[in-house]
DNA sequence: GAATATCCCTACAAACTTTGTCGACTTACA
DNA sequence: TGTAAGTCGACAAAGTTTGTAGGGATATTC
């Protein structure tokens, strides 16, 4: 229960324009299909085109569009952008780890190292190629949609 | 990021506990050799006394002890009681999954529940025995610790 | 039976995080 | 110049986490 909303929304979308093969998706569409408020879409898109992730196209026609083959986009690279260290806790990051108050060599550390690296493994290894793959044709039925967004 | 400070310390006090051969040890000095604040652990602990995996004694010479064997006690046995669903989403748990929004039948929660599983078999495979053998040693050094916890 | 040591319970405030909304702005096209 | 898009920053409401405090309950000791 620790991805966040956006974290959710964001690798939505991304695999939303993975099943649109190149063509721009306007935020609006982009939202209804992937069921997130277009208000907070609108603050998730512009992180992943700062990070190069997407493109974005303004004026009428435009729309974002992914910014690299989705086999280059892995689910990890997502989640990191919105989610920052995968560890289970703050003594087991790979970049400055907080220092274990309890003496004993902190050997529960190892273990959060372990779920770390299994998290890191399984969400790097899946691309949005694989998800868009897995996830079969182009999207389906909109209209099953509960009516679209409010926001 | 995702285990909470008291999920942290509930782990740290079952390690401490089962360096300490079924010796009880006091709340107080519990607290110290965790570097735990005490007021909370005073919190922790009784949540796993109500789950069966430590006993307390009251009065002089009382203190917490384990319950059970530090074979018996896995790691995931502690994290769920203080953590809840282990899945990184709702919509990835195995009792009463949050329907997923989106139509294309969620082919990311598939890869939320590889991440959940591979959590569980983490977490499900270590026990406090395996802890305590690879912490080496009853207990280090309580002298080293930062002057012990105010509370 | 009083004093003491220890665990137990509940309420709670401060701090932090997450979530969604809004309004004003910029750019592209016709 | 008007319209259809994306962009940005501020922010309030809600939720979660963290630590603290104070009053109880129970066991031991003398």
């Amino acid at each position: 229960m620790w991805v966040s909303r956006r974290t959710d929304y964001a690798t939505r979308a991304i695999l939303a324009l993975s099943l649109e093969n190149g063509g721009p998706l306007k935020l609006e569409e982009l939202a209804r299909r992937t069921a997130v408020p277009q208000s907070v879409l609108e603050q998730v898109m512009p992180t992943m085109r700062t990070a190069g992730v997407v493109r974005s196209e303004r004026g009428p026609a435009g729309g974002y569009r992914l910014n690299k083959d989705p086999g280059e986009i892995t689910l990890e690279r997502i989640v990191r952008l919105f989610q920052g260290p995968l560890a289970p806790i703050s003594c087991a990051t790979r970049h400055n780890p907080e220092p274990c108050p309890m003496m004993v060599g902190c050997t529960l550390r190892d273990v959060w190292e372990e779920v770390r690296d299994a998290t890191i493994t399984l969400l790097g290894g899946v691309t949005f190629a694989d998800l868009a793959k897995r996830a079969g044709g182009p999207w389906t039925d909109p209209a099953l949609l509960p009516t679209a967004t409010p926001g």
